[in-house]
DNA sequence: CGTTCAATTGATCAGCGTCAAACTAGGTGG
DNA sequence: CCACCTAGTTTGACGCTGATCAATTGAACG
């Protein structure tokens, strides 16, 4: 793997309290591969030979059963995915796929559980991101149970709007069809979910979004950090 | 706390392999307590004060947001619950309460987090125990996502008859009000959906449950270990 | 310039939630 | 021990949300 891509990987929360002699030893076994887009990384059901860590580019995590597929999250740069799986030996529940061309660290997954039993800070930091990535799909499932379709919608608007800087305009980083999916929906019901907001001050061209009265928009969604602040 | 218990709790997966002193030093400090039912142990966004693990009863662990509630989990004997929120030191995402007369060992938080900064063999365990964790919800969020309700329900179904060795019949763990919950449903809803099952071999009444052809209802269920195998 | 796939729109339909009422069972107090 | 009360469960009727189907528009890419 390239030099340059060793600050970036080590200065992942995963790895940037192990020892040195950790990391050496990960990122030894370790190959960078760039993907072209839409190729899948990954298969739910295949044994975990790798922790992947994204580079580059977008993957998607989704799943299947019974000719159903859902988007489950969307990876961007930099971090981890499937370590769950990893750690314990166990097959993957979701599949992967490039969103577009990307560019992944692969580390051996029996690498990752002998470092991990042996280096005791590298143990505490897969802890850490663990009980984030739990928490995390905790507050998804919650809103999966307690929301609407377009209560789900405001408050991932508000959620990208948030990660723009507060921004009046950004834009979706990813296609709407995956966001219906990843929202728990059709991609007609996004379409006529959007236009249902334009009330609230939401307009949505393309993939350009722009958010009138935040305000207005917060009084439907009523966000809570404990289910829409990912630090939380 | 009484000496008695102390093995049980020994014999979880999150205590087994650490060492006498650190299980020592977090018995020392924690107590046990018996809640009537129907108690609220903890609600959602207050700070994590201890790790609970039950002992004897039944606590649901369920989610609240603008006037709604959803039953996310049950816990039974003998387990613990809210670990991520404990090792964080982050505020609960879920709200518990017991549902029968329950014995509950409470273990102050800040010990639990000493100790696993101290104990590599603790550590382990909680990596261990956290991805499972994390598995059950994915597989959860998964079925939420790509099944019916009806769906749902006949691989809960499934999955209690295993539990109960096989049996052709047995009996509801939980009321059906929060089955209902539990599988994002109405309890009408629930109600309607058994009945639908009748034609698959599925009587149920009251909480007796009778299976009389599981290959029949495995047909419509179509389970499969990525979603419906808790050790998976 | 044409092909392909995403996105939108309209029409229709099924699933599920809501409301209301009847029924049942478990627990309490007389 | 029985009557009553409360809460869970079931049933029916109704309406809304969201899925499906079909067709069109739009945009990106070769």
């Amino acid at each position: 793997m390239r030099e340059s891509d060793l600050p970036d990987v080590r200065a992942l929360p995963l790895f940037n309290e192990i020892s040195a002699e950790s990391f050496e030893e990960l990122m030894r076994s370790a190959y960078v591969q760039t993907f072209p887009p839409a190729i899948e990384l990954i298969t739910q059901g295949d044994p975990a030979d790798f922790l992947h860590v994204v580079l580059d580019g977008t993957v998607e995590l989704f799943a299947t059963w019974n000719g159903r597929e859902s988007t489950m999250a969307t990876v961007q740069p930099i971090s981890t995915f499937i370590l769950a799986a990893v750690i314990k030996d166990a097959p993957y529940l979701m599949s992967a796929r490039t969103l577009e061309k990307s560019r992944v660290v692969l580390i051996p997954s029996e690498d990752v559980r002998q470092n991990f039993q042996k280096d005791h800070k590298f143990a505490l930091a897969v802890v850490t991101e663990l009980a984030n990535c739990y928490r995390a799909v905790v507050k998804n499932s919650k809103g999966l149970k307690l929301r609407t379709s377009i209560e789900r919608l405001a408050n991932y608007l508000l959620g990208q709007r948030g990660k723009a800087g507060d921004a009046p305009s950004f834009a979706l980083q990813i296609e709407k069809k995956r966001l219906a999916s990843y929202l728990g929906m059709t991609p007609e019901n996004l379409s006529r979910a959007i236009k249902s907001l334009r009330p609230y001050g939401v307009l949505i061209e393309g993939n350009r979004v722009t958010i009138e009265d935040p305000d207005d928009l917060m009084g439907l969604a009523k966000p809570t950090p404990m289910i829409d602040d990912p630090a939380y």
